[in-house]
DNA sequence: CATTTATTGAGAAACTTTTTCAATAAGGAG
DNA sequence: CTCCTTATTGAAAAAGTTTCTCAATAAATG
């Protein structure tokens, strides 16, 4: 049983052939993808594999920190599979393609300073990077 | 004639009844608002405003970086006016007041840290923050 | 004040996301 | 292994958001 199956039948959540198609996908995917592109790559395993669930699984994943959401430059959302204890991304705006970055002393140095200068509490935060990967520097695309 | 007046003229745009009220209800919020919203508050200042306009209008206004567009928690955007050189953004997600901060030797230190170990060349980011402001900590919402 | 042309509002159209509902199948109990 | 309960599903409808079209309007310039 894969790490995420056991995330999910923990949580009382049901493994099924939709499910699975779709954390398939998205695993083997380096870029994000619009519920769209993993329905229609989700059919090639599953095929009747419909969109609105895709929406479903996709909300569900998100609240179990399996999946990310990601904001990309056209204004629309993408989703990535999560590594744990890695909470941040960069994107190739070249490519598309994603990395992840873990925390550091200056991640906690910049919540402590703005927690300082704007006297909020900081519990939550989106950091996104965008970029280009290394491939695309080469390319010359920079 | 108004910061935003000058930036908009010199770059060729028309300064109209709608771009005003627009930017005047976006000025005077302490909170992100939606499209919808603006639209609802704008016709207060210049009644046949449409909704069309209030979109066509922020995506330019966001373009020469006269608002903000921040990405909420129930999965809406929402638009803030944008201050030169303060390109971050912490909400209070209680509240929804927005304050804003500059970069700092911390986050250069993040993003040359994450060049370093990804590979990629930074470009470009986005960084928002979620927490609990000075006042609603003060209510006891934490 | 006339001319040019960016801008507008209204409605249609295109998309995206959520809801509804009857049918299905996952998982535990026996 | 089989039955039961009920979470889950696909399809279609509905709701919501964003963009487009187009004729009318009104900024800016001279």
């Amino acid at each position: 049983m894969a790490d995420w199956e056991i995330r999910l039948s923990t949580s009382g959540y049901r493994m099924t052939a939709a499910r699975r198609a779709i954390l398939q996908v998205l695993g083997e995917s380096a870029v994000p993808l619009s519920p769209q592109e993993i329905c229609r790559q989700g059919q090639a395993r599953y095929a009747p594999l419909g969109l609105a669930t895709v929406y479903r699984t996709l909300n569900l994943l998100e609240k179990e920190a399996l999946v990310r959401r990601v904001y990309q430059e056209n204004g629309t959302c993408g989703y990535l599979p999560a590594s744990p204890g890695h909470c941040h991304t960069i994107l190739c705006r070249s490519c598309g393609r994603a990395a992840e970055f873990p925390g550091s002393e200056d991640w906690e140095g910049l919540v402590a300073l703005v927690q300082r200068t704007t006297g909020y509490r900081v519990e939550d935060h989106l950091l996104q990077l965008v970029g280009l990967c290394p491939d695309c520097q080469k390319e010359g695309f920079g």
